[in-house]
DNA sequence: GTGGTCTAGACCACC
DNA sequence: GTGGTCTAGACCACG
């Protein structure tokens, strides 16, 4: 699987690595009932520790995302498209949230937060 | 200054502190070459360690929107409204855009970002 | 035989497969002395490994709820109404037990404790 | 605090904690806002390792029960006598329901299987 | 082979 | 001092 970590970032390695799994999820990546890489395998390829990757793999299934077998592996739970994107803009919301406060707080108007999004956009390589 | 700090919040106190200063600094709440309280009063205010005020002066000072006297205290710097403008977006750009990417890594539009946004809007107290 | 097992549960394969036995020989719907589907025909049914089976079957054995002759295969034990009664409520009082031991601790009354349990009755599919 | 742990138990370490703590929570023998021991403090006590604390502490903020300031501790959350019996309920709900669904089918009724909870009732130490 | 648990030691951020 | 993270090694349950 083809993941991006980095040992620079302020982000923790679990953190990144299930932020990424959960977007391939959400967005219908990854089937149903597909298996994940064995925490050992995972572990290997991304050349960090099985902790950081079961630590990872646990809380997407304390999310409900996916779901193991002891001695089998970890799989991709089934979700209908509707439920992937209400999951999607649950999370968004919150991690929006304080964000957008924070801009208002700051005297920044709706319409001006929309323009930094869409400069945002623009730019996203 | 009224200020809203928890203990209870996952947010650092100084981090809570220096965010809350930098809203009303940016929105032009705090007029320029005003006076901060002492760091020492504002402990006793707020009834936290003076290091913690100490930290969030430090890192607005770092930020460059106010200035210490030695021996005087902490005053706001002078800024025009534009820059007011452009550092509130500058700000804003910097904490939304990697949870605008991840949402958009999650399958969500940039239409339904917006959306949230907007709700969250309509929904704030 | 007809059994329900789920490759997603948390619960092992051979515990589900034991488990569902075990009801079908202390409800009486399995008579005494009949055969259980050799553990090749039940793996093949079931679509599992032997060991599963042979887990399984072990386990019931080891109970005293089946027994094995060489080379015929595994038979019910028989067993009396009220035996059947008796090993039920030593099974229901093992597991019951220490959720019971539980829930008083966390303040439930012996009253509450029954009214959840009426609750999940009535609701039963 | 006074925990019982036991090495020997099947049930892990950081469950026998989490669950213990837990009960003490929800039955009001804990005051909201009163820390826990920090998790070195805990560690030594029960002679266990720090991470096995971790685990637990971090298992009982998942839930909700308490919340953590980084360099402060751990602390019990505010919950109304109310929410706490909603929260006990639902737990021994969740608990108690495959228990109950197995003795049916084991061929117990209603009424036989709350006998027997009476009996760990009055048998209770 | 798989994941689950417990253990240890180290470094960092926060107060 | 506090908790948060990453690392390592070991043993057990499961298939």
């Amino acid at each position: 699987m083809l993941l991006h970590l980095s040992q620079k970032s302020a982000e923790p390695l679990h953190a990144q690595m299930s932020r990424q799994i959960r977007a391939k999820i959400l967005s219908g990546k990854l089937a149903e009932d597909d298996p994940l890489p064995s925490i050992r395998v995972m572990a290997k390829q991304q050349k960090i520790s099985v902790l950081t990757v079961q630590r990872a793999y646990d809380d997407l299934e304390r999310e409900g995302l996916i779901y193991t077998k002891r001695g089998k592996g970890f799989y991709i739970c089934s979700l209908t498209t509707q439920q992937r994107k209400v999951l999607a803009r649950d999370r968004l919301t919150g991690k929006i949230k304080p964000v957008i406060e924070d801009a208002l707080a700051t005297g920044l108007s709706l319409g001006g937060i929309i323009e930094v999004i869409r400069q945002i956009f623009k730019g996203r390589k």
